[in-house]
DNA sequence: CTATTGTTTGAATCTCATCTCAAAGAACTC
DNA sequence: GAGTTCTTTGAGATGAGATTCAAACAATAG
């Protein structure tokens, strides 16, 4: 006797996406901290037991929600970085740093982003994701590097990897003062000196 | 008659002081989200009531646990500066460097004050502390630079503010990723970078 | 000492979000 | 259509934590 294909299969990933979705929308919201399963179900135009149903843990579904972020962000920085003319490094270099700073302190992407960070603290799966998210953005950045080094428009300081490390790390460093109001620290001003830091370990001038 | 001075004045400054230590406390351990009464109050030795009397608003507790974070952060790195030989503006920038990077994923000093930097997004208050704990940071770092520059051991590659700034953020950027646990981020390393870049506009091959 | 006001406590109460669950509804197979 | 499983709901149980409060306690003035 076959075990019969019986039942309701219905669309548990769409439904899931929609869930995961709506927890983003909410989570910008209301923050991290006060998360409510409610929110999310009024988000998502459907019950709290279905919430449930989809994600008994919480957790999980937060996961999923910094999952979803980071894929989406990494996405936007390649496609800023693929939309800059190939041939001119200098450009390429440019439209990463201007993917990678927060345009406001309420840009919701990176705000997003910084919430769900926060977890990585105390969860081994959000911190796997920010490691993941800080490596792909570095090897975006070290390729645009090793091509502008290739083909002469960059002289690099030091290696490809190192420079790409510090770079991340300022955009990050930056980016967190953004989200958070440092009124000193204006996302104008923050993409001036991270540009003007590329423009001193790259040598080009027409950063 | 006179406004008799009657009662019990006692030490309201030093429950005070030793309720925001105990938050201090119970915050390293449980995270700012898992922040419960009773746990002020037990970190304290205290009743629940205590806590409230002295405290009807948990927040006004916590912006004072993160301003005390703040200064405290700050009495320590300009502790780290004086105590560099003051002739040698290489020893005092690295000395700067040290104590501004987080010893490992588990520093509760570091770990304490991103925890509380998290409100800034949503507290003014709290970013107001995050914007003047950045801003003496970077006349910190200006302060070394200007010195190493006057006395010719430096030759600056852009305004000491600037590259201040830029020093600051990267710190923080790499303090991030090492509290959250970002495997690729090691202490060690980061400090080894964050010295590079140092190096690298400073002119100065010493540090 | 006594009155007065500051301090502390812990138990009772309130609040609010999560969790549980039985029943209704929907899609699919046969 | 009948049977089966998947899905959704909403109301009530549960529980954790905040808040309230009256009573006990302490220190100081006079």
């Amino acid at each position: 006797m076959v075990m019969s294909r019986v039942g309701r299969p219905r669309n548990q990933t769409a439904r899931r996406q929609a869930l995961v979705s709506a927890a983003g929308q909410a989570i910008t919201e209301r923050g991290l901290e006060g998360l409510r399963i409610k929110d999310i179900a009024d988000a998502a135009g459907v019950s709290q037991g279905s919430v449930l149903y989809y994600y008994p843990e919480l957790d999980d579904l937060v996961l999923e929600v910094h999952r979803g972020a980071v894929e989406s962000f990494l996405a936007s920085r390649q496609r800023a970085y693929d939309e800059a003319p190939a041939g001119e490094p200098a450009a390429r270099l440019r439209a990463l740093v201007d993917s990678g700073l927060p345009g406001s302190a309420e840009d919701s992407e990176h705000g997003l982003l910084y919430q769900l960070h926060r977890r990585a603290g105390r969860s081994p799966g959000h911190a796997e994701l920010m490691t993941s998210l800080f490596a792909r953005e570095v090897g975006l950045y070290a390729t645009a590097l090793e091509v502008g080094a290739a083909t002469g428009a960059f002289t690099l300081a030091a290696s490809a990897q190192d420079l790409a490390h510090g770079l991340v790390a300022l955009e990050d460093g930056y980016g967190l003062h953004i989200v958070s109001h440092n009124a000193a620290v204006r996302p104008e001003r923050a993409r001036e000196l991270v540009l003007a830091h590329a423009r001193a370990v790259t040598g080009c001038p027409s950063l």
